[in-house]
DNA sequence: GCCGTTTTCGGCCCGACTGTTTTCAGTCG
């Protein structure tokens, strides 16, 4: 029982409450503790053992309860007890657009659906169209939305897939007639690691003449709705565009509304109560019935008495709050960054060679670059063994030689922990080098007690300056490790090794919510792209924005400090 | 079911879009 699996329960509750037809704000209550611990960035376990259930965000008594029963015996009776009233595929059932709590209760009570198939066939027989309030339309979108479904098989895909897409069409829409601004929002604009659609803002005074020019994009393979503000397509390998227009002089309610989160709008649209507004995405209602529009997005928050949140803290993870006290974090900034500590050359598994990745960082603005190819006993990408790694020493004192002082090269290594918890060089070797990171690649599969010991050691080893991709976690693919990371952000603590956060959008690792938590720790941290080639130095700011999210400030960084002072830092490693 | 520098009980955001029910319910974000 991990956190995830623990959420999914909770979400599951909620679902079958909804469509038993449980009040509603019980149904979001479960839903928002379950958030809560997915955005927990430690073992739920640990926090139940220490007795602070409750401290977390959406947890009270009784659901407190139901943690405490699920981590102690495996099992929720409450939640058995509601899978005997409810059936539980129902929930799958739900994932289906335009198919809410209402009509899945009415599907399963009036003609016995308890499963997509069953749903699927039952419109295709023209079964549905037989219920009041529903036609030979609503069947057909409800088809169409369990095509949708099926095509997408998560539902939601990596943010680094789906940038550049609506990079692509934000460019587009900019030239389009009457635009004045146009943006991402939602997840896209939170930077959440992944993201179930991409949501577009348009600051325009002609709504119509924006969405007839989205219309003409080649990738729009279907309109899904359109309204007088807003417009929702499918484009051609079935991604979800959601595009919202308004006028410039309320761009910034309306930017603000479309990023989200729903908790984060809920919470501030409370706070406009206080202060006696109404809040939407047009702009603020006084009692009196008079309006005051905000063009800036930072407007919305000052007319709410807070400093501009950025994007990536809108979580309702307690950022009003801090924001409302002043004690929003410094968020570092892609600019904060002076180098580079993770790269990969054609030594072993990078695609160019140590001068043309040189060159790269440079015209990144970068003012240094370690070099840190794979270690020998990773075979399959090409490892450096003692001997190879000494002549790449040659190699990078020859280019910086031709480099000038231009940009600093460092010799570095990805040091494999072997699966027997060693390093994969010898001490002399690591002691030569000016940076090394540490980094499991291999059985990452075995006890938790193992995996744990190995990280440990490799965070107490005098040699070590970062721990790479510390969890192994893969964005939509694999979890977390089995490890005791609140054991790991301790002994980095204490050794004052960096922690990195991998900024490949395959990998995000740490995530925002162990970034989050290692700084509450105390821990340093090292943003690094890992680059295989110059280009995926592009992905710095996916590194960044995950960093962000977890609240990380530039202190925290290793590489956001001053050259000088990494170097003295580095210096004073073993 | 949670939560409180206006509350330990009574609140818990606000609007767009769709289909079909001629006045609104359901869904979504």
């Amino acid at each position: 029982m991990n956190n995830r699996d623990a959420a999914q329960v909770f979400y599951n509750i909620a679902d079958l409450l909804e469509i038993k037809g449980e009040q509603i704000y019980k149904v979001l209550a479960y839903r928002r503790a379950a958030e809560s611990i997915l955005s927990l960035g430690r073992d739920l376990r640990g926090v139940w053992k220490e007795g602070g259930l409750e401290t977390i965000p959406g947890v009270g008594k009784a659901i407190g309860a139901k943690i405490d029963e699920l981590l102690r015996t495996g099992k929720l009776e409450f939640y058995e007890e509601l899978k005997a009233e409810v059936p539980a595929t129902l929930a799958e059932v739900l994932r289906v657009g335009d198919v809410g709590p209402k009509k899945a209760a009415r599907f399963w009570k009036e003609l016995g659906i308890t499963t997509l198939d069953q749903l699927e066939r039952a419109a295709r027989d023209g079964r549905l169209r037989g219920l009041s309030g529903m036609g030979e339309k609503s069947e057909a979108r409800i088809l169409a939305s369990i095509e949708a479904l099926r095509r997408r098989q998560s539902g939601r895909i990596p943010i680094g897939t789906a940038r550049p897409i609506a990079e692509s069409l934000l460019q587009r829409l900019r030239q389009a007639p009457d635009v004045a601004k146009a943006e991402m929002a939602g997840s896209l604009r939170r930077w959440r690691e992944t993201v179930g659609d991409l949501d577009l803002i348009v600051g325009a005074t002609d709504p119509d003449a924006v969405m007839q020019a989205v219309r003409q994009f080649p990738e729009i393979a279907r309109i899904k709705g359109q309204g007088e503000t807003k417009f929702s397509a499918e484009l051609v390998d079935g991604l979800r565009v959601q595009l919202w227009v308004h006028p410039p002089e309320r761009f910034g309610t309306a930017l603000q509304y479309a990023t989200g989160s729903q908790a984060h709008n809920v919470r501030l649209r409370e706070r406009a109560l206080d202060l006696g507004l109404s809040l939407s995405e047009h702009g603020f209602k006084r009692s009196d019935g008079k309006e005051i529009l905000c063009a800036e997005e930072a407007e919305v928050y000052q007319r709410l008495g807070l400093p501009w949140i950025p994007p990536e803290l809108r979580e309702d993870q307690g950022e009003v709050q801090a924001a409302s006290a002043g004690r929003l974090p410094e968020l570092v900034t892609l600019e904060a960054l002076h180098g580079e500590l993770h790269s990969h050359t054609d030594w072993s598994d990078g695609q160019n060679t140590i001068e043309e990745m040189a060159r790269g960082a440079r015209s990144a603005g970068l003012s240094y670059l370690v070099i840190s190819d794979h270690s020998q006993s990773l075979g399959v990408v090409n490892g450096l063994t003692v001997e190879r790694l000494r002549m790449q020493w040659e190699a990078i004192a020859e280019a910086q030689h031709r480099l000038g002082d231009s940009i600093l090269l460092l010799r570095g290594a990805e040091v494999e922990i072997r699966a027997d918890g060693e390093l994969d060089y010898p001490d002399e070797i690591l002691a030569a080098l000016d940076v090394v990171t540490a980094s499991v690649h291999t059985s990452l599969r075995q006890s938790r007690e193992r995996v744990t010991a190995r990280m440990l050691s490799a965070v107490r080893n005098p040699h070590v300056d970062v721990i790479g991709h510390p969890t192994g976690r893969m964005v939509g693919g694999r979890d977390p490790a089995e490890l005791d990371l609140e054991a790991v952000l301790a002994a980095a603590r204490e050794s004052g090794v960096a922690l990195e956060i991998n900024a490949h959008p395959a990998r995000l690792d740490l995530k925002d919510a162990h970034a989050r938590r290692a700084v509450e720790m105390g821990c340093r941290l090292a943003i690094n792209s890992d680059a295989h080639s110059p280009a995926d130095l592009e992905l710095r700011p996916y590194g960044v924005a995950t960093a962000r999210r977890g609240w990380v400030g530039a202190e925290s960084v290793v590489n956001a400090w001053p050259r000088e002072r990494l170097l003295a830092w580095l210096g004073q490693r073993g």
